[in-house]
DNA sequence: TAGCATATGTCAATCGTTTATCACAAAAAA
DNA sequence: TTTTTTGTGATAAACGATTGACATATGCTA
């Protein structure tokens, strides 16, 4: 079995109350006193139990992270910052994948509170608002709005295809295609399409939209895609993401067209991985560091004064473009 | 305040005795009653709350998951089936990403023990045994040997690469090199570099071991490579991953080599992510879903049956070569 | 009608820790 | 010397749920 408070007051040959006190740091404690306790806790290798601690009243120090899924690089990458960032600040996290299932998100938000967790950072929203509402726990949303009491960090999408699109028309393109998921409200992808139309809008040309369903296989995007580069004659594309973008630079491959002189591609989301192992693509990269800080600072000051109401209910980060050979070429 | 069981007794006008008779289920109870208590905690939104069941004894349906990043596809990958698994036996994870950092791994599990998880699934290892010795948890680990107690589940590492190697030397490959990061022994690496030594045996070739470090930004990973490239004359090379592989086949397409013509390649793991998204690449595929499901098999039967032991120390699941255009032409 | 299964309630202990209160010393400051 | 500060202990009540012991009441059956 495992020590518990009295192991470690009997082998310190002191109460209990004066263990507490050294573990909670509070009264009048001598230095011998102190040293003794702690040798004893050493030597026992004792830990407090913090069910008991927060069942009195303390935090649990843990956090629910809820996204849609890790295997997507954004998300991995943004997990594991906030991760870390909230460890140097003392936190555990549970990690919810809602696989965009309702069912599972719904079960996760009920495991999290019967959990007892300080506060949840949710990227994911396939539930209703009420549900949100019910929590009654600190949330910090990314990207999605969830409720009007729940505020949302988010990069600014609508000026990121704006830009990317922007970028397209100056490197030449002249027929410039968007390619996203389908027409969703609230999500982040819809403010995307937004930033295109407006581009589109201003520089006069027409807009193209084509939907590639997301929560298909990649082999079926590729399909898709490439009957986007037989059948139309797109000289510009703007990609919803970089992973779409990936499919489109393999397709163009594959159909031996040359990017870019006869097409132009561009992504978004610009995580170190992309930039990484895929050098060759511009995209607009999200600051993923800033937005883990944001989202983890936001909920710590909810879970510390909860009464103190914050100042904004949206948070929009700048984006960057990246520019790089799928929209430019340097022997040009 | 969050509704407690007294809340839902007063309301359902039943004793908290029967409340809890109602959660747990158990003893005699009517037909109504029930209908009582549950329209009562639906209607209070009421959660028990876990702390307070776990405190009493019960299982805290929480499991440690620790590995180095989920920013790497394959542990991402790993951990995403591994939560889903667990999500059906109704566990959740607490997520553990160790960094390499031989203190955050000793806190992560100072901390896992004072939540009291109900186990462990360990992917890193930067302590040493007695440490993981002391826990007094299920563990299981991936692909690491902590200490002669934990069980370990891996693929076929040595297997892997002896194929890769032969693999290679079929496409027609003489100079075949191998590409890892340094030496580091218990580490899985080892024995795939002793796979590939094994085949080069074999084949009675030369063993050419190229060292890259993997901490290394892949930037400078790209250097070394690109030096391996045009310093030695090698027409074949196997990676000790996949993601080193790309790197290996963005050089190449840099320098004007051409794969597999000039240059054969083969990764090792075989993501869907890298099966998607780098079609091209050939490569050693790790069984994702098999090892998810076996590790999350064991730990539960450690849970349940802590006295039954294991019939195995160590699981080796087989591996399965993915051959494509990286050690094959089509063309020709 | 005794005996039993069914259905519910009361009461209290328990899980491991926190914390307030009271009490008592010894040491330091007035 | 008196007062205050410092250091420690004993005791008990929480925190929220579980569970065993025991009481009681109804209906059914042998």
């Amino acid at each position: 079995m495992r020590p518990k408070l009295t192991d470690v007051a009997a082998k310190a040959g002191v109460s209990a109350t004066t263990v507490s006190r050294v573990i909670n740091n509070y009264g009048y404690l001598s230095k011998t006193t102190k040293e003794k306790v702690f040798r004893a806790m050493k030597d026992l290798n004792y830990q407090p139990n913090s069910l008991a601690r927060s069942l009195h009243g303390k935090k649990t120090q843990l956090i629910g992270v809820i996204f849609p899924s890790i295997t997507n690089p954004f998300f991995a990458e943004l997990v594991e910052q906030i991760e870390n960032k909230l460890f140097n600040r003392g936190f555990k996290i549970i990690l919810c994948n809602s696989a965009d299932n309702k069912e599972k998100e719904r079960d996760y938000l009920r495991m999290l509170i019967a959990n007892q967790v300080d506060g949840i950072i949710a990227g994911a929203h396939n539930l209703g608002i009420e549900e949100y509402n019910k929590v009654g726990l600190p949330i910090i949303s990314f990207d999605r709005s969830l409720s009007d009491k729940i505020p949302i960090v988010s990069s600014d999408n609508l000026k990121g295809t704006f830009l990317a699109t922007q970028e397209l028309y100056q490197a030449g393109s002249r027929h410039i295609y968007f390619l996203g998921n389908p027409h969703q409200i609230g999500n982040p992808t819809d403010l995307r399409l937004q930033g295109y139309q407006k581009a589109i809008n201003e520089l006069k040309l027409t807009a193209h939209i084509h939907s590639v369903n997301f929560s298909e296989s990649p082999n079926l995007k590729s399909l898709s895609i490439k009957k986007l580069l037989t059948q139309h004659h797109a000289d510009g594309i703007v990609c919803t993401d970089d992973l779409t973008a990936i499919l489109v630079l393999q397709a163009a491959r594959q159909l031996k067209i040359k990017i870019p002189a006869e097409l132009k591609v561009i992504g978004f989301d610009g995580t170190a991985f992309i930039q990484e192992y895929h050098p060759e693509l511009s995209t607009i990269v999200q600051p993923i560091h800033d937005i883990a800080a944001l989202l983890v600072n936001l909920l710590l000051k909810r879970i510390e004064y909860p009464e103190q109401p914050l100042e904004q209910m949206q948070y929009i980060l700048p984006i960057k473009l990246l520019r790089s050979q799928s929209t430019f070429n340097l022997a040009e």
